[in-house]
DNA sequence: CCTTGAATTGAACGCCCCTTCATATAAACA
DNA sequence: TGTTTATATGAAGGGGCGTTCAATTCAAGG
């Protein structure tokens, strides 16, 4: 047997990537095989090689996807006035988007070890760019006297981690609504750096 | 050639558990193999079965003894008055003893899906008892109006997964001094869920 | 010094890994 | 319909994995 009855790279292509973006996240990268994989496709493990280089590179294109959806979306938002709008703009927006993908998070924050050093570097510069988004609205609320940040870059990393840690514990369905995750959080984030 | 010269487990023993230690935190449990902890060691592979019944027990060994060590070292602490001295110290507390065991603290958040569920179960809650630390001591600031909690236990929550984040960024020589980073974080948590 | 027991070796077992490639089949196109 | 091209097989290469165990050597105690 060789070509399948249905075969086609437009059908096979993206079930890979689901597969491989479900298993990476539900048993980390190192612990996940090829052959896996192909069996969540219906596959052999050969076929797989169509549509990626190596594992690595499956790993790499997942995690730039995931990047490049978020700066995009970001970069998507209304415009807004002043900082403190803007913050809990970015609050409510970073919760959202990180509650719907639990998976690309996931891998986009426990695989970057597992990048080449020149995958990671890439992934690490999309990383700052999403950083540099809040850093200037902290900074912005900093200069007329909205905010007080002890210091800009420690900020943005401490609020970035606060409401990433969403995803380590918010399951659908639970106590708290989305959309309450979303105020409380948000409102956490204005309060850390906020004058008032 | 069997038995080396100046062998003794109580050598052995410890060496193996920080070569672990160390290979675990920087490619990840799954990602390491016990031929490679025993040639950090200077051993052969069998010889590690002498000190673990096998990989699983060794690193669940190396997070239960993490946390232990983290809730002796809290319920250390000197007493305090206040809801809000608490919180501070706490914030302190959390850093300063996260930054002086990165390699722990890493396993501690990133291995948790390679233990058995009995494993599992015995770490998770020794966790929980940590954040039930935290958690207690700001429902006390909320009783007495010291604190503005939306949630409890998002509050708690999002609160140590900030101070937590700083493993992420902080390094030994870098522009912030250890105290600088506790006092900065200390404010932002204090800010997060304070009144004032 | 001699015996006993602790520490380690190194080979082996059975299994799984990533990746390649000649081959075969189905789809697409003329 | 016949030909080309895309898609997948499945076997193989070369290697590493966790774990066990008889045999061996050293340290320690009498």
């Amino acid at each position: 047997m060789a070509r399948k009855i249905g075969s086609s790279s437009e059908i096979t292509g993206p079930r890979i990537r689901a597969a491989a973006l479900r298993l990476f996240a539900r048993h980390g990268f190192a612990a996940v095989s090829m052959r896996q994989i192909a069996g969540e496709v219906g596959v052999q493990a050969g076929a797989l090689y169509r549509y990626t280089a190596d594992k690595q590179a499956l790993l790499f294109d997942l995690m730039q996807d995931h990047m490049t959806s978020l700066l995009a979306a970001l970069d998507g938002l209304p415009p807004t006035t002043n900082p403190a709008a803007k913050l809990d703009q970015f609050a409510r927006f970073h919760i959202g988007h990180h509650l719907d993908r639990p998976d690309a998070v996931f891998i986009a924050y426990m695989e970057l070890r597992n990048l080449s050093p020149e995958n990671f570097a890439t992934i690490e510069s999309l990383r700052r760019q999403y950083e540099d988004h809040l850093q200037a609205i902290l900074i912005s609320g900093a200069k007329n006297g909205d905010f007080i940040l002890g210091d800009a870059k420690m900020a943005t990393l401490a609020l970035i981690a606060m409401l990433t840690g969403v995803t380590n514990w918010y399951r659908e369905g639970g106590r708290l609504s989305r959309a309450d995750v979303q105020t409380l959080y948000a409102n956490m984030a204005l309060r850390a750096v906020s004058a008032a």
